[in-house]
DNA sequence: CGTTGGCACTCTTCTTGGATGAGTGCTAAT
DNA sequence: ATTAGCACTCATCCAAGAAGAGTGCCAACG
């Protein structure tokens, strides 16, 4: 099928998008050919409008009403039409003033990463915390809770916390934990997840003759523990806000939606493919077969620290979405921590 | 106002309350009178109902409905006509089956009661962690961001871990850090957070003369930090289970349900005063002028180890709730967070 | 040949009015 | 004291009609 679309289709598909996304209702011919610049009479635009439905970007709900843009339709306008605007000066001091950022530890940040977005977008904001493994080693701490239970402590170079409860075989004392503790810390400290992995793993192979050593325990321990990816946590915040949406207005999607969030895994499974891709990213309505998020858009960007540290953040809301407010904020935002991030550790 | 019901009163009432608790539907005369244990015709129970809204424990939506009870007969009924069961066989079952806690930390294990108490009771469970004031020390430990920056990781008895930033006006290093980590450790370790406090003041008041000493500084690093409560967190789960209740399909109450969830802090501040109280709380309709949890009920109870660490847990969903189900299944969940908390500290 | 005015048609939404039924309150009889 | 009977109220349901928005198509126009 050709995707070439003719200057008048682009300008017409563009025009019904930005006035869809304004008012929320369909939209007819004789209010696109009164709006300026377009000089077309209704039946011209109806013309044009029955080929955008043919080609599947725009689609009517019914015979007498005007005409919506599908999935296809806003994933052309993102690519093709759109015009992402500067961030607007009143938006950008507002955040800047938001943004007490100062007193706040990572994980704190994060979260309010996330209020501010869900606040300045009227939608929900997510924030990712960094995947374990994509962040550098800062500090351990082992702490005996009982005979055989060890609460291990985790500190990354950006300063995120995360601990895990561990079964050990044997008991350990305290002090010896203090000792695994230390040599974990001298040998590991400021080297990525990754690199940790596998020099426990070389110094296990040659640490082989050594059977119980400390040290060895050391080492299976903290095996153990790394081999666990802790991250994937995600924050969801300002959900409520989705209900201000008329298009969410029906209880079954709202259910569909709340229960989404509160199961987090489908969250965690997206913006993990988000993930992927530098830069932002715009997800439209369910590109694969995840009914959930029907009728939901996704713009997330990466935040990262040069240490290698991501995590990813953006904004979840309905299709119907004002792009080019929303891109720049998700940026800012994502860059704005990224620069936080980048100042707080080291 | 004579608060005295008559024998029959009591009994239609309790009636009232169990019909309309299982069908939703307000409860009119006919069938009250056929309701076996109850032999009066229509007409009288007509009477009864008519005396019970004038003294305001029931109400009608209008004219031509049946009858339902008013958040003062909720109370009354909770407090008087109830007859708590034993949770049954199967619920218990399904309770030690779910409960695969082993693995999880502190954090987790809560998080986990929130879940389970919102699967079981399909309302939205609520948990509290400790206040911090009400814990146990067991270690701290200082992390250097930046020059300026320390993160404080804090651990308690119970294996709750948490965390904070604090800005330093002088630049320490590692080592020293580690040195006051050490002697803090040391110093403090398993003694409630109070008595910390209260021998921090005592300590600095007798080392004002080493003005610069390290041990000051540690002294006043770790005052600063714990000035601060750093508990108070909620952990609300499975918020979306709210949206089977038929009574609250109405888009403007849901709405308002989910800020408040969203928000928390109404949450923080009605746990709050529910921790006051020993054993199982109930919190019936907008008692004060909660308006933002109007139709809602709240059933708590507080969880505890018997280092003193106390927290709180519950469910919150539509008043009309099968109290008789809710309040044990609440109960039980909490003295089973209980024991797994003691079992696991030391 | 692209563009446009006209017109019949479709389909939703809103309103109206009447029928139905559940439940009440009152009164008089038991 | 209890109850049967009855008039009355009010929400809900359904059907029918009017209004309005927008389309699709056709024929005319430049």
């Amino acid at each position: 099928m050709s995707e070439e679309l003719s200057e008048r289709s682009r300008l017409i598909l563009q025009a019904i998008i930005e006035d869809y996304t304004s008012t929320g209702e369909p939209v007819g011919s004789r209010t696109l050919s009164r709006r300026i610049g377009i000089n077309l009479s209704p039946a011209s635009v109806r013309n044009v409008m029955a080929d955008l439905e043919d080609l599947g970007y725009l689609f009517s709900p019914h015979t007498s009403a005007g005409r919506i843009p599908t999935d296809k339709g806003y994933r052309f306008y993102v690519a093709s039409l759109l015009q992402v605007q500067q961030l607007s000066r009143e938006v950008r001091e507002h955040l800047q003033q938001e943004c007490n950022f100062r007193e706040l530890d990572t994980e704190g940040l994060l979260r309010e990463a996330g209020r501010i977005l869900s606040a300045v977008s009227n939608y929900t904001g997510l924030v990712m915390v960094p995947r374990f493994t994509s962040t550098v080693f800062r500090r351990i701490e082992f702490v005996r809770l009982t005979e055989t239970r060890v609460l291990v402590v985790f500190i990354t170079q950006t300063g995120i916390v995360q601990h895990k409860l561990v079964d050990v075989r044997e008991p350990l004392t305290q002090g010896e934990l203090d000792e695994v503790t230390n040599y974990l810390n001298q040998e590991f400290s400021g080297l990525p997840i990754q690199e940790v992995k596998n020099r426990i793993a070389t110094e296990m192979a040659r640490e082989q003759a050594l059977f119980d050593s400390l040290q060895r325990r050391a080492l299976l321990l903290s095996s153990y523990v790394l081999q666990h990816d802790l991250g994937g946590q995600v924050f969801v915040e300002g959900a409520s806000n989705i209900f201000e949406q008329p298009e969410f207005a029906d209880l079954s999607t709202m259910k569909r939606l709340m229960r989404t969030f509160d199961q987090k895994s489908l969250l965690v499974e997206l913006l993990d493919k988000a993930q992927q891709v530098e830069g932002v990213q715009i997800l439209i309505g369910s590109a694969d077969n995840n009914s959930e998020i029907e009728g939901c858009s996704l713009v997330t960007s990466c935040y990262s620290s040069h240490r290698g540290t991501t995590g990813i953040l953006g904004v979840i809301g309905p299709t119907r979405m004002p792009y080019a407010m929303v891109i720049p904020l998700v940026d800012y935002a994502a860059s704005l921590v990224s620069d936080i991030l980048n100042s707080e550790s080291e």
